[in-house]
DNA sequence: TACCGGATATCCT
DNA sequence: GGATATCCGGTAA
């Protein structure tokens, strides 16, 4: 099979909402502690900088936490929520817009034991699906917030897999309810009917 | 110094 | 399926 690496045009060039599309199907990769865990994207949602109230660059402006939503894109954006959850973003486009990409789901492709036993599981029940349990499978932290996506722990790879734009699902986006109209804006994406999407 | 969140596990029906 | 307790770092005051 052939991977081929996200090139950085893949993160620089088009609206964040179309990355968030096109990330779709596209595999992440984390090599951590000589393990190797990978998984194909199946939910994302797109946050377009310093004019969406639901994204971290337009309420907080430029922060400690926040400033490498800031560089150019293809860098990863981590951060915890709830004291609890790392989350992981990409950042997208130029430097200085601030747009990211939230990664919501995965379907567990290469490591699955290594990502079972992470996450203290027995089975691969909800083993990647939800934002906070995707970043425990991959062992993706907040310390790595401003790594590079070309390796060599985290990268993302093509492929190949087809993904019909018929079957992406666009809905409003989680947990953003204080963002006002922002908040209407049908910027989650996932693949309709997969079992391993965070929630219906 | 005080508040609160881009969520999850667990226990219930 | 639904309700609930829970965690702590970042931000603003």
């Amino acid at each position: 099979m052939l991977h081929t690496p996200l090139s950085k045009d893949f993160y620089i060039n088009g609206h964040v909402t179309d990355i968030a599309k096109n990330l779709l199907g596209k595999v992440l990769c984390t090599q951590k502690n000589n393990q190797f865990t990978s998984g194909m994207i199946i939910e994302t949602e797109a946050y377009s900088g310093i004019d969406d109230l639901a994204c971290h660059a337009c309420r907080f402006g430029k922060t400690p936490r926040t400033e490498v939503m800031f560089k150019e894109g293809g860098v990863a954006y981590i951060y915890l929520c709830y004291g609890i959850h790392h989350l992981f973003n990409i950042v997208t486009n130029q430097a200085g817009e601030g747009n990211a990409v939230l990664i919501r789901a995965l379907e567990p492709l290469d490591g699955i034991n290594t990502m079972i036993e992470r996450r203290q599981k027995t089975t691969m029940h909800r083993i990647a699906s939800g934002p906070g349990t995707l970043t425990q499978a991959l062992h993706l932290k907040t310390s790595d917030t401003g790594n590079s996506l070309f390796g060599p722990n985290i990268w993302l790879e093509d492929r190949g897999f087809n993904l019909p734009a018929k079957n992406i699902e666009a809905k409003k986006r989680i947990g953003v309810d204080y963002a006002g109209a922002d908040a209407e804006k049908p910027w989650r994406f996932y693949i309709r009917d997969h079992a391993m999407i965070s929630k219906k």
